[in-house]
DNA sequence: TACTGGTGCGCG
DNA sequence: AAAGCGCGCACCAGTA
């Protein structure tokens, strides 16, 4: 009997899909011809096998998949990969994958009618990677042999495989939507705006606050909402601000700050995520945002609509989990810090964040007074402040942590030279722009003037700053995807629950078991039937534990969980 | 009418 | 108008 295929290679031919099934050594054992009605139940047979699919980009593919009901347990995801091997410093041979550069394509949004996806024909005019099995192939024998000549394969190889993972993810979390009550939102949004209004008038607390700032004004004609014709009308006022913002406004002791704050706060919230919104983001009880992996430098993902990183903590309680179901909120506390502690093998700091709190821990070990100041210092250090209450502090962090601080020192230097840095697993931070280059290059010449100067200066700085960062935040990005597909694993080997628990608002693949709903950075939620809380809030702790030591071995840094089961979203 | 850039603010 | 990183989105104004 055939060894079962190690990678099975999905890609098109005359528009049709292909199945090309690979061994250990990715040698093309046999090759199946599919159609996209086929292709769904012919995924779930050869699935039991546990192969790793190869496509060109998930978000296609694995849409369809699971919209027809079927889940993947691995797969690799070329388009991700190859940004990765691409600009990797620890990749050897990436000539030949910047020349592929057909593969250095854009994120396509899928759509979001079930119904429709298998219809959708992809000349409809969105530039995705390519999708032939041909050079699906190539690009895939590319990458595997990128790999295999990297100066660290073993960590370059975690991380494809996180990215991967966090692209299978992405869709699986799209289509599983995070379970909003739209009731609950217009309750939300009617205490703090008052009652919708029916016209196009503005919400009666919005109008009050609209009047009062006129009134203060002198100015019953004012525009509040366009910035250059507000700061007229303040100056005019005697309030002599240079912008609008919210900061600057406070500095100002005059009776119209209070209600034009008030203001735009309303306003914010109206435009941001006001009954517009609603209408056009939630639907059947769920919110399905379009997650970007990868989308970020960093490695943090981005979104596309719906504002989905950006939801408002007064909505929070607009999220409630389906009845017979809860939510498992949780969080890592000062992920970026224990990151770096752990990168830099700093043990003192890592000492600090034993536990919970590592602010308090500084503040502990003697190195500085307050909690406030510790925090202040810490994320100044890994930013890049040089200034203000933050510069101040942040030489008494280097004194009490100089391995840490070294770490993120060394990647500002690197960073201000023209230098590409790395995260802990290989992703590299982008080479300077040639503007760049040629800015530092003409402030080196003898005939350079002031100006040219001080802008090289500049801009070599907030560079360094980027670097600084990019090490710190690229890892805790890093941490967070080993933990969303550990915890994935965990998740999808408990049983599937009872039919009269079922909740199919969460679609054919999750209505029946506790499944992730939300990530942020450095947060998940998880859905889940009420008597399943125990073991999934175990496997939020355990995967998080693993994902410290899938990347840090037995480096003794802590990643403590904030972690609630709740019906809603709500912090505290 | 469609675009781009600036501003401001939400999230981590 | 943040100091000090990374994003997305709404809105307005100016321009093509």
């Amino acid at each position: 009997m055939a060894e079962a295929p190690l990678w099975i290679v999905l890609g098109r031919v005359d528009g049709a899909p292909v199945a090309a099934l690979l061994d250990s050594a990715g040698e093309e054992q046999e090759r199946v011809s599919l159609s996209d009605d086929r292709l769904p139940s012919w995924v779930a047979d050869r699935e039991a096998a546990g192969p790793r699919w190869v496509w060109s980009d998930a978000t296609p593919w694995y849409t369809r998949l699971l919209a027809a009901g079927v889940r993947v347990g691995r797969c690799h995801d070329l388009r991700l990969c190859h940004a990765i091997l691409r600009d990797s410093a620890l990749v050897v041979e990436a000539p030949s994958l910047r020349a592929a550069a057909e593969w250095d394509a854009a994120p396509v949004a899928e759509v979001e009618e079930t119904a429709t996806l298998f219809a959708l024909d992809d000349a409809g005019g969105a530039t995705g990677a390519p999708d032939g099995l041909d050079e699906t192939l190539e690009e895939f024998r590319r990458q595997r042999a990128a790999l295999a000549e990297a100066s660290d394969p073993g960590r370059l190889r975690l991380l494809l495989a996180a990215e991967s993972a966090g692209a299978l993810i992405a869709a699986e979390l799209q289509a599983a939507g995070l379970p909003w009550d739209a009731a609950a939102h217009d309750r939300i949004l009617t205490e703090i705006l008052g009652e919708r209004p029916a016209g196009g008038g503005l919400p009666a607390r919005m109008q009050d606050a609209a009047d009062r700032v006129r009134r203060e004004l002198g100015d019953p004609a004012a525009s509040l909402d366009s910035q250059p014709k507000l700061l007229r009308s303040l100056h005019r006022a005697g309030v002599l601000v240079e912008s609008t913002s919210r900061w600057e406004l406070a500095q100002h002791d005059h009776p119209v700050v209070a209600p034009l704050i008030e203001y735009k706060k309303l306003s914010r919230l109206l435009s941001a995520n006001g009954w517009a919104w609603v209408d056009e983001w939630v639907h059947d009880g769920r919110f399905r945002p379009v997650y970007v992996p990868g989308g970020v430098v960093t490695g943090r993902w981005a979104s596309s609509g719906g504002g989905a990183l950006q939801i408002p903590r007064q909505l929070r309680g607009a999220v409630r989990s389906d009845p017979g179901w809860v939510l498992v909120v949780a969080d890592v506390a000062q992920l970026e810090p224990r990151v770096l502690a752990a990168m830099a093998r700093d043990e003192k700091l890592a000492d600090a964040a034993r536990g919970r709190d590592l602010y308090s821990g500084i503040v502990d070990s003697g190195a500085i007074d307050t909690r406030q100041h510790a925090k202040v210092a810490l994320l100044g250090a890994m930013y890049g402040a040089t200034t203000g209450e933050s510069g101040r502090l942040v030489p008494r962090l280097r004194r009490a942590y100089p391995r840490a601080m070294a770490l993120v020192d060394d990647a500002a230097r690197v960073g201000e030279e023209g230098g590409v840095v790395s995260t802990w697993l290989g992703r590299s931070s982008p080479a300077p722009s040639s503007g760049w280059r040629d800015s530092q290059l003409r402030a080196s010449e003898a005939e350079a003037s002031g100006a040219d100067e001080t802008r090289a200066r500049r801009w070599a700085r907030d560079r360094g700053r980027f670097t600084r960062n990019f090490v710190v935040q690229g890892t805790a990005a890093e941490w967070a995807l080993s933990w969303l597909a550990d915890l994935r694993g965990r998740l999808a080997e408990l049983p599937p629950v009872t039919e009269a628990q079922t909740s199919p608002r969460s679609g054919p693949v999750f209505e029946a078991r506790p499944h992730l709903a939300f990530f942020l950075h450095d947060e998940i939620i998880v859905h889940t039937p009420e008597d399943r809380v125990d073991v999934v809030v175990d496997a939020v702790r355990d995967a998080a534990a693993s994902a410290g030591r899938l990347l840090f071995g037995s480096f003794p840094i802590d990643f403590p969980l904030d972690l609630k089961v709740s019906r809603t979203a709500v912090k505290d």
